[in-house]
DNA sequence: ATGCTCACCTAGATTGTCGAGGTATCCATG
DNA sequence: CATGGATACCTCGACAATCTAGGTGAGCAT
């Protein structure tokens, strides 16, 4: 473990992928709901382009990350729900933790100053 | 409010900028120094690419956020030593807070845990 | 029936990274 | 002197992911 060296997946492969993972993780959901569950979690900060999620939705299906099945909302209106499968979850750990040390290495970079959160212990270099 | 509606400058026009800028403004520098201060500052974590680094110094000169001048290192070779332009400065404050935006707004939708636990009780939307 | 929200989809343009290759100089080593 | 490593720059082509901007259609209220 911990031999991962340096970290530079396209420095970034995206926040959004783990952002559906976490939503799927907290309940299984349509694409619309999606992009509303996230939005609304991030106080209304984020705004999710329906062309950005579906293309992203499929990919992570064909990936087999999650499965979706059509479905039936309260409404009436067909939708498909997807949900993680366990490699999703894997997945979900990964990118997460990836997400944070990309987030943590940039901290140091732009410096402490910064923000106000994240640096607890001092830092020595 | 603020009339800041929400963020979403493609979630991500890369953090590369800032942290160039932000090394430029502790002091100019050539590009192959860049990478390693960058380098260096992350910890070891971060791994700057030669091909998306000169790329994106040439880019940031177009837009007139640096400007580069060629010169000498001490060990007598040529080196293109770039520095902020007040545009530049403008834009390493402003993507610098975009940056921190976008992490906190992440941060509060997979969770200030992140990955590796879930409350999954207690909630009801 | 008109229009709004829900709910899905795609194509095309754009952008940015990466991998891999190339040039050239300085210096230490053999 | 020749070789090779580190410094220092550059560019091209492939690839991935986003956004813009369109489009379909069903349900519900007016």
């Amino acid at each position: 473990m911990s031999t991962t060296p340096v970290l530079k997946p396209d420095l970034l492969q995206g926040p959004l992928e783990v952002m559906i993972f976490r939503t799927l993780e907290r309940r299984p959901s349509h694409g619309y709901a999606i992009a509303r569950a996230i939005e609304a979690a991030s106080g209304g900060e984020l705004a999710i382009e329906e062309g950005s999620l579906y293309p992203a939705l499929h990919r992570l299906e064909k990936r087999g990350d999650i499965v979706g099945e059509w479905s039936q909302t309260e409404q009436k209106r067909r939708a498909k729900v997807y949900r993680l499968t366990p490699k999703g979850r894997k997945k979900l750990i990964e990118q997460t933790s990836a997400w944070q040390r990309l987030v943590g290495a940039v901290s140091k970079v732009i410096g402490p100053s910064g923000g106000g959160d994240g640096e607890l212990a001092g830092d020595h270099a």
